[in-house]
RNA sequence: GCGGAAGUGGCGGAACUGGCAGACGCGCUGGAUUUAGGAUCCAGUGGGGCAACCCGUGGGGGUUCGAGUCCCCCCUUUCGCACCA
C-alpha cells in the first residue's frame, strides 16, 4: 500500500458499510443492546480536532462493543439552534436557518470521511420543529406541574441596541457590538424548577461510580448544599413585616452577632429606604453602581453599607443590634440575610472594622491560640449563656434545637443551586409556548396547536430586542382561554434545553405523537457510555440529569439518571494553547486526513494521551502511528503468499518454542486490548499493544517454515489486523480481505484469548538483596520455593553481595521475585 | 481564599491489587540503501563511570524485606467556584 492509497481504500469501505447497512441498528435491541453516545456537535462550520478526539473515541468503544455481540445504539445529530447563527446572520446576511443547513452538511460530510460507525438514519437537528416542538411539549408538562415559572431575572441590558446580551456577549462591560457600558436590569423571565431536584441530584452521586470523580466534585460544588439553621430577628420600630430571617451555618456563634446585615434588595431593606433617605440614597447608588459592573461579582471589592438607625433583637439574647444594608449581602442566597459575627467570620470582620461595628468573642480555639484577626474554626463556645463551655458541633444543634422549640427559627439547609433560567431573548431558538393574554395573563399554548414554529420570514438587525418581538404576524394570536386579542411569548429556550433530552429521541426520530416510544427509552436507556468534553461537566451534565428525572416523574422513562457512564475526554490544543482563529494555531481535520487518511489521524489522537488528558496536536508526531500502519500493510500480506492459504491452529500441532511464543503474545494481546478497550477505555495502550504484536510477528515471518509455525503466523497477523479493527477500521478491513476473509471485519466476532496461553511457561524471577535488584533467573514457570532460594543463592550478582552477609530472612513471591534480607 | 486534579527520559506517555521504572511512539546518534530525500531498513538511546557499580519517578520525612505506587509536610502547575453567610 503506497502512501496515497490510503484515500481509495477508505473510501471504498465507506461505501461498502453505507451499502450493507452495518451500522444500522435496531429500534429495539434483539439481545443485549449497548448504548455509547458522543456529545452531539455545534453545526459552526467545519468540524475541529476536538471532535475528531471524540468521536474516534466513541467509534472505538462503539464497534468495539459491536463486535462482542451487542447491538449498538451509536448516533449522532446536531445541536443546531444557538446564537452564532445569529451572529452569522448578522454579518453576512444568511438566515439563521440557511446557515446552518449548510454548516450541516459540510460537517456531516466531514464526520462520514473519518468513518464513524453512525446508524446515519437517526440523525436529526435541533432547529427541525419536530424536534423542538417536543422541547415545548415539555414545557407544557412542567408549567402544569409547577416546574415552570415565570418571575422578575436579572439579564445583561445594551443600552445601545437596546436587547438583552448573552454573558459572552459581554466584554469588559461593554456591549460587543457598539461598546455602550452594559447595564443590568430586571425582566420577567422563565425558570424550570430545578431546585426541586437539588437533594436527589446531589445523593443520586454517591451511586454513580460510573462518573469521573471530577466531575462528581464539580457537580456537588455547584448544587453546593449547606446545613446550617435560620433564626428570625425581630426588627424594633418599624410595624411593617418586621421579622427578618437569617440563614447561618454557625449558630453557634449567635451570642457573638453585633449587627443585622440586608441585602440591597431584600423587601426589608426597602420597606426601611421609604422611611430614611439615606438608606434610600445608598441603596440606589449601589445599585447603580452595580449595574454598570462588569457581569460577574466584583470579588475583591471593598464591602459598603449604611446603619439604617434600626435595630433588631437578637433573639437568643435579647440584645439589640444595628441593622444595616450592605452590598455583600447576596439576595438570591439563604434568607437575603445575615447576622453579622465579626469575631467568627472573615467578611463581616473586614465590614465591622470598617463600620466600627463591635468585635465579640464567643467561640474559643481548643488548643491553638486565638488568632489576631476573625477565628473562623470549630472552638468552644463562651459567654453565651446555657450554651457555653459547648464544642462548636454540639453547640450548633442545642442552638437550632432550642430556636425550633422557641419558635424563632430552627435547622434549615440551603442549596447553592438556583433555578434554571431558560429564557433568551432570541430568534434562534425554541419559542416558548406561552400567549400572553390582557385578561387572563399567561396562557399555555394548547397541545394541539404545537410546535410554535419560527417564523421564516424575520428582520434580525441585533438591536431592538429579539427578531421576534417585530414579527407582527407571528405575534399576534387570539387567546386560547378567552378568545380575545394577545400576543405571544418572544422568548426562546436556552439551548441547553435542547441538549437535556436529545439522547431519548435519537431512539425514535420520526416519532410525531410522543417526544419517543416510552418502549424504546426503557430498551435503550440507560446510556452505557456517555462521551463528551470536560467543559460539560457541569451545566450540560446536571441539566440532562434533571431532565430524566423529570420525564421520570411523567412516566415517560423507567431510569432515575441517563447515563451509566461517562467520560470527560480532554482538549485538543496546540503549542500549549488552545486552538483558535485569533491565534491562528487551528489544525484543520480535512487537509491532516487528505495527507495522511483518516485510520492515522484517528489511531494518533487515540495513541497520543490517554482519552481524559489533554492532548497536544503534534503535526511531527502524527508520523508515528502513520509509519506503523503504512508498514503493516506492506507487511501483510506482502511478500508472504503462504499466509493467504494458511489455517488458523486447530490445536492438532506440535509449537516449537518460538511459535509458542508468538502464540502467547497473541493471546496476551487479546487480553490487553480486550481490558483496555472494553473497561478501561484506553486506547493508547491498546495500541502500543498491538504495535508490540505486530513487532513480534514482522520478526517471526521470515523464519517461519514449518506449518505450525505458519499457523501461529496466521494466527497472530489476524489478530493485529482484528484488534485494530475499532481504531483503524478501513486498513483494517483492507487487510483482512486481503488475508483471505470473504465476511466483513466489522461483523467478525471479537477474537478471545485462551487462558492457558495467557500464562507464560517461563519467567524472568527478579533477585533482591535488601530490596534491591542483584541479579536475574530465568526458570520455568510454578518453581519450588526452596529451589528457587537455592538457584538464586548461586547466582554470581547474589553470591558477590551475600558475602559477609547473614540472611535473616527470604521473602519470595511465586514467578516473580526472591529477595534476601541480610545485614 | 475554598475545592479538585496532576508533577516519571530531550518530548507524548507506560507500569494490574507495593515487587525488573521508562512499554509503545516521537526525536536524537551511528550504520545500510539511495542521484537525492522530510522515503525505507538495521543497531543504539534515563544520568554518571573504562569497569565492577553508583544515582534516578517535584522536594523533605515516614511505613515496609521492598515505594512512581501507601501515609504526613512542603513546592510547582493546572482546572473549577469565587463576598454562598
Amino acid at each position: 500500500m503506497t502512501h496515497r492509497d490510503h484515500e481509495r481504500v477508505e473510501k471504498r469501505w465507506q461505501e461498502r458499510w453505507k451499502r450493507a447497512g452495518a451500522f444500522e441498528t435496531p429500534d429495539l435491541p434483539t439481545g443485549p443492546g449497548y448504548y455509547c453516545l458522543e456529545m452531539l456537535p455545534y453545526p459552526s462550520g467545519r468540524i475541529h480536532m476536538g471532535h475528531v478526539r471524540n468521536y474516534s473515541i466513541g467509534d472505538v468503544v462503539a464497534r468495539f462493543q459491536r463486535r462482542r455481540g451487542f447491538a449498538v445504539m451509536h448516533p449522532i445529530g446536531w445541536d443546531a439552534l444557538g446564537l452564532p447563527a445569529e451572529n452569522a446572520a448578522l454579518k453576512r446576511g444568511a438566515h439563521p436557518a440557511d446557515w446552518t443547513r449548510k454548516n450541516i452538511e459540510q460537517m456531516r460530510r466531514q464526520l462520514r470521511r473519518l468513518g464513524l460507525s453512525y446508524d446515519w438514519r437517526r440523525e436529526f437537528a435541533t432547529c427541525d420543529s419536530s424536534y423542538y416542538r417536543w422541547n415545548q411539549w415539555f414545557f407544557l408538562q412542567m408549567w402544569k406541574r409547577g416546574l415552570a415559572y415565570r418571575k422578575d431575572g436579572e439579564v445583561n441590558w445594551c443600552p445601545g441596541c437596546e436587547t438583552v446580551l448573552a454573558n459572552e456577549q459581554v466584554e469588559a462591560g461593554r456591549c460587543w457590538r457598539c461598546d455602550s457600558p452594559v447595564s443590568r436590569r430586571d425582566l420577567p423571565q422563565w425558570f424550570l424548577r430545578i431546585t426541586e431536584y437539588a437533594e436527589q441530584l446531589l445523593d443520586e452521586m454517591d451511586r454513580m461510580p460510573g462518573w469521573p470523580k471530577k466531575v462528581l466534585t464539580l457537580q456537588r460544588n455547584w448544587i453546593g448544599r449547606s446545613e446550617g439553621a435560620e433564626i428570625v430577628f425581630a426588627i424594633e420600630g418599624l410595624e411593617t413585616d418586621s421579622r427578618v430571617r437569617v440563614f447561618t451555618t454557625r449558630v453557634d456563634t449567635i451570642y457573638g452577632a453585633t449587627a443585622l446585615v440586608l441585602a440591597l434588595r431584600h423587601p426589608t431593606a426597602s420597606a426601611i429606604a421609604e422611611r430614611n433617605p439615606e438608606v434610600a440614597a445608598y441603596i440606589e447608588e449601589r445599585r447603580a453602581h452595580l449595574a454598570r459592573a462588569p457581569a460577574g461579582r466584583a470579588e475583591d471589592a471593598e464591602k459598603t453599607g449604611v446603619d439604617t438607625g434600626f435595630t433588631a433583637v437578637n433573639p437568643f439574647s435579647g440584645e439589640s443590634v444595628p441593622v444595616y444594608v450592605a452590598d455583600y449581602v447576596l439576595m438570591e442566597y439563604g434568607a437575603g440575610a445575615v447576622m453579622a459575627v465579626p469575631a467568627h467570620d472573615e467578611r463581616d470582620y473586614e465590614f465591622a472594622k470598617k463600620y466600627g461595628i463591635p468585635i465579640r468573642t464567643v467561640v474559643i480555639p481548643d488548643d491553638a491560640p486565638a488568632p489576631d484577626g476573625p477565628f473562623t474554626e470549630p472552638g468552644t463556645v463562651v459567654d453565651s449563656g446555657e450554651f457555653s463551655g459547648l464544642p462548636t458541633v454540639d453547640a450548633k444543634a442545642a442552638m437550632a434545637a432550642h430556636a425550633h422549640r422557641e419558635c424563632f427559627g430552627g435547622p434549615r439547609t440551603v442549596w447553592r443551586l438556583r433555578d434554571w433560567g431558560i429564557s433568551r431573548q432570541r430568534y434562534w431558538g425554541t419559542p416558548i409556548p406561552m400567549i400572553h393574554c390582557g385578561s387572563c395573563g399567561a396562557v399555555p399554548v394548547p397541545e394541539a396547536d404545537l410546535p410554535v414554529e419560527l417564523p421564516r420570514a424575520v428582520e434580525i438587525t441585533g438591536m431592538g430586542g429579539s427578531a421576534l418581538s417585530r414579527s407582527e404576524d407571528w405575534l399576534r394570536v387570539t387567546c386560547p382561554g378567552c378568545g380575545a386579542d394577545a400576543r405571544r411569548e418572544t422568548d426562546t429556550m436556552d439551548t441547553f434545553v435542547d441538549s437535556s433530552w436529545y439522547f431519548y429521541r435519537y431512539l425514535d426520530p420520526g416519532n410525531d405523537q410522543a417526544p419517543f416510544d416510552p418502549k424504546r427509552a426503557s430498551a435503550w436507556f440507560p446510556i452505557d457510555l456517555y462521551i463528551g468534553g470536560v467543559e460539560h461537566a457541569i451545566l450540560h451534565l446536571i441539566y440532562c440529569r434533571f431532565w430524566t428525572r423529570v420525564m421520570r416523574d411523567l412516566g415517560l422513562v423507567d431510569v432515575d439518571e441517563p447515563v451509566v457512564r461517562q467520560l470527560s475526554q480532554g482538549m485538543v490544543i496546540k503549542d500549549g494553547a488552545k486552538m483558535s482563529k485569533s491565534k491562528g494555531n487551528v489544525v484543520d481535520p480535512d487537509a491532516a486526513v487528505s495527507q495522511y487518511g483518516a485510520d492515522a489521524v484517528r489511531l494518533y489522537v487515540l495513541f497520543e494521551a490517554p482519552p481524559e488528558k489533554e492532548m497536544d496536536w503534534t503535526d511531527a508526531r502524527l508520523k508515528g502511528p502513520a509509519r506503523f500502519l503504512r508498514r503493516l500493510a506492506r507487511l501483510l500480506p506482502g511478500d508472504t503468499p503462504w499466509l493467504v492459504e494458511t489455517k488458523l491452529p486447530d490445536g492438532s500441532e506440535t509449537f516449537a518454542r518460538a511459535d509458542l511464543a508468538l502464540r502467547r503474545k497473541t493471546h496476551q494481546t487479546i487480553w490487553r486490548v480486550t481490558r483496555d478497550i472494553g473497561e478501561r477505555i484506553h486506547p493508547n495502550t491498546a495500541i502500543a499493544a498491538i504495535m508490540e504484536l505486530t513487532g513480534a510477528l514482522a520478526a517471526r515471518i521470515p523464519r517461519a517454515r514449518t506449518e505450525p509455525a505458519r499457523r501461529a503466523v496466521r494466527e497472530a497477523a489476524e489478530t493485529v489486523v482484528s484488534l485494530l479493527n475499532p481504531m483503524a477500521p478501513h486498513l483494517a478491513e483492507e487487510l483482512w480481505e486481503r488475508l483471505g476473509n470473504s465476511a466483513m471485519l466489522a461483523d467478525a466476532p471479537w477474537p478471545v484469548w485462551d487462558e492457558e496461553l495467557l500464562r507464560e511457561d517461563e519467567v524472568l524471577i527478579i533477585l533482591q538483596i535488601n530490596g534491591k535488584l542483584r541479579g536475574r533467573l530465568e526458570t520455568a514457570a510454578g518453581a519450588d520455593r526452596e529451589q528457587l532460594i537455592e538457584r538464586a543463592r548461586q547466582n554470581p550478582g547474589i553470591r558477590r553481595h551475600l558475602e559477609g552477609l547473614t540472611v535473616s530472612k527470604v521473602i519470595t513471591v511465586p514467578d516473580r521475585l526472591v529477595n534476601f534480607v541480610a545485614r
